[in-house]
RNA sequence: GGGGACGUGGCGGAAUUGGCAUACGCAUCAGCUUUAGGAGCUGACGCCCGCAAGGGCUUGUGGGUUCAACUCCCACCGUCCCCACCA
């Protein structure tokens, strides 16, 4: 007898199954199809490590386990191959990133092999491919093409030591999710993806996934975050002096007297059309006169004709605001210039340069602008001056903004509008730009009455934009200052006493009571979260409370609590009621439940709106090592995608790739690069020189895996159709707010675009628990616990690591590594060999029934356990089954021949009960998919002439697992007091009177009368006394 | 502070429409075999009392429902994970 050599017989099998093309997936095969992913890895040089393995084997086994099912499998595989560490060793060692990127994956894939993955290498991808990552470019563009993906400036997370932005999901308590480093916070030119255009339906589509964990469903929606509650805006009035002076000219200025309107619509508009009409509305209904003239000439207009045109037909005196919306902007300036005075000039939008970014010819426009403006006379003729541009906008630059802002010296406001150009029908920020107003988001619109103040983040554009009218401004600033360098500490440590300032001199309405109302700065309102301010109610908000009692800022109570709340609280110090109650001294709402209220009182001081927590995703990163954001910034035309035959813009092939950390990406620094000619007007223009993050690659790949050689398209529809969705998702828990929320948003939004065919990417997701070090810590370098599963494979073979590593404990739990029972596996791998190996039972003409018996429940269980993950318990019916049918068995030995029973007693070699071979052929079918090597070899051994995987998984016989005899428990009042032997199926009556015969049972029931008797067949049967 | 998961021998764990708690494996002990080591084989192995027969206790703690609770309900204690001043 041959022994079981692990190192021979697994090369030799890994050897056929790759010649053999064993795992090939057939497209459009006419079995049904299943498609089982695992999370592809990131080839790093330390190689697969115990977590990898978690999954993948568990993929594996399932995969086997299907195809012998009768489906077609796919069980694709490939490399997630950008990122940080590759590029961290090319600095560190002068070694390009596509060199060691390809030599460990190549390290990576002979690991896999060695462990007997049945993938189908045929589709292996890798997003550092230009021909993958030009599909991940050309994916990028449709999110441009459809306004979701944008350029704006912002604070974003900034990691000092990777030098890099980071998304608001790779920020784990504060640090960087790649190194640990504290995160700070800057402000940047980034490119976004507008994930928030999709929580709605993010949200929505977790309800049509019901084989997905709820934990990981919860957490996503955690995440996304949303909350239903309304929008109200609290008018801001101002003391009626600019306290400080700014400019020679600076003179008090009475306000008292009310303003009226002019609202000067731009190029192709009219009053009619646009924001325009809801403006105006907005404006009467406060009780303003509003004038709002059809402007003539509105093709190509001229703006000293409409100049002249208003002049003529309006009517403007110092009170007047005069709104000018892009072209009526000039017309606006040229009205000052001639020596119109008025109030205010709110300037929206309007063109400065002349130059357009979509780079579309308006020669009126570009002819006006040109002229120049007057500014000295338009500052003295226009007390206030406001400018608002939109960060949006795809016509006119911002650049325009600034200029106007640097020549008329005042601050320009910068909004995103509803619509680029604040051309939507309703445009909050333009009507706030007219009266100003401070928006508060709230869930207890029910409350209002009860709000005494009001607070702003630091970074709400409010305590900037009335700078001149803040009285104390050094201590805004200070403070201002101070919880800039606040969020950079770890908070988490610090106490969280709420701080902040009054902003001195101005004041807001509360629209409900019409009382003026205090408004301060505080940081713990966040600028990320709603419209960063708050409508603060002390008597129904612990935050708000805390802060009232720290400032001694007045409290109302507009809530009456319930009876059974009152009751109990009689505490000490009071705290503030914030849960649901019946309104008072709140005007015409008193009596109102709050429930009945909210929508009410949302309706009447605001409107109802919705409310996510989820951020837009930062989506550029200043590294060399990733996907080129394929856009040129043109001076001419401005933003301009890279057509889509000049894909992929591939990375330079560089030597340094040092970051700046100054915001810019290495790629900047590479001009023979950077510089090109614009796509669209042929000038000289610059290529974007951001690069994607590490998760734009695989927000997508399984899609590719349908399709991975196409040269047409990203993967062919059809394809799609025949493989999608994944069927099974194996992955970890950590991945459920970054790349499970990130590729459900791919997919939605390119399903909208009807570029895939499901509208969910995974029908079932199966996450698997951590494996710790053996000193029950997460498994790094640094803590020196990590434990190297090639060592297994060398000493003990990979179906025995298989076997071992799904034996440890539940797929979904953390467990500690403990190698100890890795033997435990291999004797029993050792026992299967040697059974196998004891030929006169291999050639038995009949199976012990006993066997029989033991073999089907086999079945039964291991069909069971793989179809719901429960791979450990396999692991045990495997043991279970051996040590019925294998065993050392006097009986057994005396029937043999002197000869053997000398050998078998002498060896004490143990025995096996007689089994056919076609009955050992289904154990080694159900043995295969977790131990395939030594499954192929001993069904070659026993003659078999394929490969297992070519058979068809067994069937269990009903009849063959029934026992003939059970055992019943025979109990007293639930108290066990003897067992017996009956048949199977055995009746109350038969089983009653038997067990009454039992001694104990008799002792027991002396001088005592059943009252009831409880009988479950084959179980129990139980004397109620 | 909010949300979630969980708590069973010396250890990893098994058992859920409520029906023999501790399957399977590790470790430990004893026996056989072996020149030895190891491997293999056989057996014991929750805790307490007892030479034994036997008895009592036991699934984090306390209560409840039930003929019967690891399993269901309530309260508490503890561990882990996620989010965290989210208006």
């Amino acid at each position: 007898m041959q022994r079981y050599n692990h190192k021979k017989i697994e090369a030799k099998w890994q050897k056929v199954w790759l010649t053999k093309k064993a795992f090939l997936a057939k497209d459009f095969s006419k079995k049904p199809k299943k498609y089982i992913l695992v999370e592809f890895p990131y080839p790093s040089g330390a190689g697969l490590h115990m977590g990898h393995l978690r999954p993948y084997v568990a993929g594996d086994v399932y995969s086997r386990f299907q195809r012998m099912r009768g489906y077609e499998v796919v069980f694709p595989i490939g490399w997630d191959a950008f990122g940080l560490p590759a590029e961290n060793y090319a600095i560190k060692m002068g070694v390009h990133p596509s060199i060691t990127t390809a030599q460990n994956v190549k390290n990576a894939k002979k690991q896999m092999l060695s462990w007997g993955l049945s993938f189908d290498w045929s589709r292996e991808i890798n997003t550092t491919d230009p021909n993958y990552y030009k599909w991940t470019q050309w994916l990028f563009l449709q999110f441009y093409k459809k306004g979701l993906a944008y350029e704006a400036t912002g604070l974003i997370n900034w990691c000092p030591k990777d030098k890099t932005g980071l998304a608001n999901e790779e920020v784990i308590d504060g640090k960087c999710e790649r190194c640990g480093t504290v995160v700070e916070k800057k402000e940047l030119r980034q490119w976004y993806l507008k994930i928030t255009a999709y929580a709605e339906k993010l949200l929505e589509g977790l309800k049509n996934l019901p084989e997905w964990p709820s934990a990981v469903k919860l957490q996503q929606e955690n995440w996304i975050g949303k909350s239903v509650g309304a929008e109200i805006s609290f008018p801001v009035i101002m003391s009626g002096y600019n306290q400080r002076r700014h400019s020679e000219g600076a003179q008090p200025t009475e306000e008292s007297l009310k303003p009226n309107f002019l609202i000067l619509h731009g190029r192709n508009g009219s009053p009619d059309s646009h924001l325009f009409p809801w403006i105006k509305s907005e404006l009467e209904n406060k009780g303003f006169k509003v004038q709002a003239p059809l402007m003539p000439n509105t093709q190509e207009p001229d703006d000293e004709e409409q100049a002249e045109f208003v002049l003529k037909n309006c009517k403007m005196d110092e009170n007047t605001v005069i709104v000018g919306h892009s072209f009526g902007g000039v017309v606006a300036l040229r009205l000052l210039e001639q020596g119109v005075r008025i109030k205010k000039l709110v300037l929206v939008s309007t063109p400065f340069s002349g130059k357009f970014l979509d780079n579309k010819p308006r020669p009126s426009v570009t002819k006006a602008c040109k002229k120049g403006f007057d500014f000295k006379k338009i500052k003295q003729n226009a007390k206030q001056i406001g400018l608002l541009f939109d960060t949006s906008d795809y016509v006119v630059p911002m650049s325009d903004g600034e200029s106007f802002a640097k020549n008329l010296n005042v601050p320009l406001v910068k909004a995103r509008g509803q619509e680029p150009h604040f051309s939507g029908l309703k445009e909050p920020e333009v009507l706030s730009s007219i009266i100003p107003s401070i928006k508060v988001f709230t869930t207890r619109p029910d409350t209002i009455f009860g709000a005494t103040y009001m607070v702003v983040a630091p970074e709400h554009p409010i305590i900037e934009n009335s700078k001149l009218k803040i009285e104390n401004w050094e201590d805004v600033q200070k403070y201002i200052e101070s919880s800039k360098k606040k969020s950079e500490m770890d908070r988490s440590s610090e106490g969280k006493e709420k701080t902040g300032v009054e902003l001195k001199g101005i004041k807001a309405i509360n629209p409900a009571t019409k009382e003026d109302i205090p408004v301060w700065v505080a940081d713990y309102v966040l600028w990320g979260y709603g419209t960063g301010a708050i409508m603060a109610v002390p008597a129904h908000d612990e935050r708000d409370f805390e802060f009232a009692i720290k400032y001694n800022l007045s409290i109302t109570d507009v809530i009456s609590k319930p009876e059974e709340v009152r009751m109990i609280s009689v505490a000490i110090p009071p705290v503030p009621y914030v849960g649901p109650g019946v309104l008072k001294n709140s005007g015409e709402f008193s009596g109102m439940k709050s429930e009945d209220a909210i929508p009410k009182m949302a309706a009447a001081f605001g409107k109802a709106t919705t409310q996510f927590k989820l951020r837009d995703w930062v989506f550029s990163r200043q590294r060399y090592w990733g996907e080129p954001i394929p856009i040129i910034h043109c001076p001419k035309c401005g933003i301009v995608p890279v057509p889509e035959k000049d894909l992929p813009v591939k990375l330079p092939n560089v030597k340094k790739y040092e970051p700046t950390g100054t915001g810019e990406s290495p790629l900047a620094a590479i001009d023979k690069w950077v510089n090109v000619k614009c796509p669209v007007c042929k000038t000289s223009a610059k290529r974007e020189t951001n690069t994607m993050p590490q998760w734009a690659g695989s927000s997508w790949y399984w899609l590719r895996y349908t399709d991975p050689k196409n040269k047409k398209s990203f993967a062919d529809l059809k394809k799609q159709k025949y493989w999608t969705p994944v069927d099974v998702y194996f992955g970890g828990m950590e991945h459920t707010t970054l790349h499970l929320l990130y590729s459900r948003f791919w997919n939605l939004f390119l399903y909208d675009q009807g570029l895939v065919s499901s509208r969910e990417p995974y029908s079932k997701r199966k996450p698997h628990g951590i494996i710790l070090g053996p000193d029950g810590e997460k498994m790094s370098k640094s803590r020196g616990n990590v434990v190297n599963p090639q060592h297994i494979v060398a000493s003990h073979g990979a179906d025995t690591l298989r076997m071992f590593e799904l034996f440890l404990g539940p797929h979904e739990d953390t467990i500690a590594w403990n190698d100890k029972s890795v033997v435990g596996v291999k004797r029993f791998l050792d026992r299967v060999w040697n059974y196998t190996n004891i030929s006169n039972y291999v050639d038995s003409k009949v199976t012990d029934e006993r066997v029989s018996n033991a073999l089907h429940k086999l079945i039964k269980k291991i069909t069971e356990d793989i179809e719901s993950f429960s791979f450990n318990t396999s692991i045990s019916a495997f043991m279970s089954f051996l040590k019925e049918v294998y065993k050392t068995n006097e009986e057994l030995i005396e029937s043999k021949s002197a000869s053997e029973r000398e050998i078998g007693k002498k060896n004490i070699i143990a025995l096996g009960l007689p089994i056919t071979k076609k009955d050992l052929k289904k154990f080694f079918i159900l043995l295969y998919p977790f131990a395939p090597h030594v499954s192929e070899e001993l069904y070659q051994l026993i003659g078999g002439k394929k490969t297992l995987q070519l058979e068809k998984w067994p069937e269990y016989d009903e009849a063959k697992i029934i026992d003939e005899t059970v055992e019943i428990v025979v109990q007293i009042n639930g108290r066990i007091k003897g067992k017996l032997i009956v048949d199977t199926g055995s009746g109350q009556d038969q089983v009653s009177a038997q067990a009454l015969e039992l001694e104990a049972v008799k002792q027991a029931l002396v001088n005592e009368i059943v009252k009831r008797t409880v009988f479950v067949p084959n179980r129990l049967i139980n004397f109620v006394v």
